[in-house]
DNA sequence: CGCTAATCTAGAACAAGTTTCAGACTTGTT
DNA sequence: AACAAGTCTGAAACTTGTTCTAGATTAGCG
């Protein structure tokens, strides 16, 4: 649990975290089998067994719900990448590299996929801090692969284009109307926006 | 046979194409003053002057409505691009005037532009023909200002990151995640892979 | 321990998208 | 003109996200 967590709201107790980690995977359980529409807020708090005025206590919408449960899968696949980074030779084949294996980890759950980026585009003002949050994250994650520390302002901007190409091919491909081989060619297209060597010239 | 099917086949009545443009009309009016969830059927159906059947009748659901509500704009942005066409130097500066004119014209209606791209970027696969006909607007539209008749297929790979960057950075702005600046500098930088002029690598 | 405030539960109630249905109206055909 | 088929209307019903309420439980504290 982060010091941030603990600062913005009132800290959680042993039995809240508890309550807030069945809730969340009750979710991604529901989303798994059947995408967005199964997840049924009263089905959520049925199967993590709160009521479902508690339920909307800790997420205060289905689509915060689901926002919440796409950091956590991120947070878990920065894990996995810090354990086993991308081996390309430079910045644009580690970022396609790293985006690729992602979208392999989304193909085996396309609908937990499909309900999490579903709930990410579809969220509006209101959820802005937690979607932000996910933002953060996704661009940390490329960062990393990028290996940059101190990027530019082209730099940023490079990074957030390939983060709206990576959300709406997604989203593009969960609807079925981009294939797997187009994505795969979209994701190595944008990222040749990095360069092939950023300080050579 | 299914209805999509009969209504694509068959052509509508003189009463029924007048139908059709009145509920378009209400709805693009409703979503221009409130946004996605101004736009509420019973409330379409009113202003339409029809009654909720015959609202389902014409548009099989709320999304539905307002993809064809998006595609009604973008013909009318493509006639317009026809009449007045960008004047940039190369295809990049063409597709980016394109795009930044079409911005301006919806941040003089954001609603409207809340209302369209959450439909669009929300619509499930039973949407899909119909998104699918806006993304080949688009696409047109784009390949309009690249002044390209015959794309090779990393041409439109291209063309497919563009739009995703489009969609999803309009998606950022509406949630008020990204500035306008930022957006400008999106569609910058993601031109840049159109290629400067004639491509010597 | 006993008190107070916060939290949780069960369930009803409400809101808006969607479906359904019986009857009135149009349209095209003979 | 008369009929059959399809279309439209008005209204109720159904679904699922969200809100509300009254009472039970829990946590923190003197």
């Amino acid at each position: 649990m982060t010091a941030e967590a603990r600062a913005a709201a009132s800290p959680l107790t042993e039995r809240q975290e508890a309550r807030r980690r069945g809730i969340l995977q009750a979710g991604a359980q529901l989303a798994g089998r059947g995408g967005f529409e199964a997840v049924q807020m009263r089905e959520v708090a049925d199967a993590a067994g709160v009521a479902l005025g508690t339920l909307y206590r800790y997420f205060p919408s289905k689509i915060h719900l689901l926002v919440a449960v796409m950091q956590d899968q991120l947070q878990h696949l920065r894990l996995t990448l810090r354990r086993r980074p991308p081996a390309g030779e430079g910045p644009a084949e580690r970022v396609a590299e790293t985006l690729m294996r992602a979208f392999r980890a989304l193909q085996r759950e396309p609908h937990l996929a499909d309900a999490m980026m579903r709930a990410l585009t579809f969220a509006d003002r209101g959820v802005s801090p937690e979607v932000d949050a996910v933002s953060r994250l996704t661009t940390a994650i490329i960062l990393d692969a990028m290996e940059l520390e101190d990027p530019t302002q082209e730099q940023l901007s490079v990074v957030r284009v390939i983060e709206h190409t990576w959300h709406s091919a997604l989203i593009t491909w969960l609807s079925g109307r981009e294939s797997i081989a187009q994505v795969k060619r979209d994701i190595e297209t944008v990222c040749g926006l990095i360069g092939p060597a950023a300080d050579t010239r």
